[in-house]
DNA sequence: TGTACATCAGTGAACGCGCGTTCACTGATGTAC
DNA sequence: TGTACATCAGTGAACGCGCGTTCACTGATGTAC
């Protein structure tokens, strides 16, 4: 007919049950989310979710994996278009595109990372992803310093788990209190941290 | 008799509920930990958990006032006894008198801080409990920079906030993956932040 | 010190709800002739 | 283009297990005389 189809496709429909499954795990938290719930939040039947999920376990890997990936080409993307501080300094303010779920909600991230890391399988993944993301900032960090003609005091290793530590903590804390987390306040001190190494650092001979 | 009291008393039991449930919680998650399992791995039954709680909720709430209460008192006897520095680089390498059940299990902390963000009650509780936190270490922070006779580059709280939050950051991340988090990192960081702090401050006038 | 009674912490069987999972089914889409 | 059949995504009722919660009971401890 050409009015299209009647009928989502798969992709359609694991997209509205990872939608869905955000919004009650956001609120219940992964292990207090009922499938029944979810379906209900996603406007689907349980028999849609059995249909394109095993368990509960399988869709929050999914959701993690999509959001990962939305989000590693959201930052890819802006640190490709701006310098280094410009890119540290819009780190949280709203400028930046927010397609991934967890870039909203920061809290979720957590849930997702806590909630897989308790089954064998999915933990070693994490494991895995948890060190590419280090040495994604590993890189980024030292390609910031290359270009300042510095060296990091301390060494770069250290810097990045600061930084990544920082982050986190960060999400954690505005998740619970999201008051005591000053707009911008991401950007601002990284920014002072970018400024204790430039003002610290021994300038490379070259 | 001259054997004593055969039978425990009610905070012997308690005792004995919030190390079994710190067990179970840990290896399944709050959410994931059934109150029949936390019993078992308490060698009680379930009537004497509901004789000592309402529900999981407050064997949660209690395990972490608790845990709070004795990880306060250890920092504070531990800081009282030595300078900030050394302070500062024995945070996580074992010469802490380690009595607190979430020193021992840094995810435990994050476990059960997220459970009771989950309940308006509880969270209004978290968010009190993290705000003297902050205070806390600011005053600490303070200290140390008047010790020190300088003033913090970028100000006091923002090192607060890159300190608590790096130290939540590393905690998540050695729970997920101890090995991508040397012994004594957590101190060595920090103390490279303190010889950034020193380097770059500018000196107050007295 | 001894006895009789009250209290109450902890036991464990029983109940029933909620939730995960299954499955016979519907009807839309794809395919073969 | 039309018809007949196959496939398969999503429906929703039904099943049954696990878990939270209750409660009549036991026996140790506390108290009164």
């Amino acid at each position: 007919m050409s009015t299209g189809r009647t009928r989502p496709t798969r992709e359609e429909t694991r997209r509205r049950l990872l939608e869905g499954a955000a919004v009650v795990f956001a609120a219940e938290g992964v292990g207090g989310a009922s499938i029944e719930e979810i379906c209900a939040a996603s406007g689907l039947s349980r028999g849609a979710f059995y249909s394109n999920y095993e368990n509960k376990d399988q869709l929050v890997r999914d959701l993690m994996e999509v959001d990962q990936a939305e989000n590693a080409a959201d930052l890819e993307q802006h640190l490709s278009e701006v310098d280094p501080l410009t890119f540290i300094l819009s780190m949280d303010n709203g400028e930046r595109a927010r397609s991934s779920i967890t870039a909203r909600n920061p809290g979720l991230g957590i849930e997702l990372f806590l909630h897989l890391s308790r089954t064998p399988e999915h933990r070693s993944w994490l494991v895995q992803h948890q060190r590419e993301t280090s040495e994604v900032t590993k890189r980024m960090v030292q390609r910031m310093a290359d270009d300042l003609g510095i060296e990091i005091p301390g060494g770069v290793d250290d810097a990045v788990s600061l930084i990544l530590g920082f982050d986190l903590g960060l999400s954690f804390r505005s998740m619970i209190d999201p008051e005591s987390v000053r707009q911008g306040q991401y950007g601002e001190t990284l920014a002072t941290l970018y400024d204790l190494w430039t003002r610290s650092a021994t300038k490379k001979a070259d």
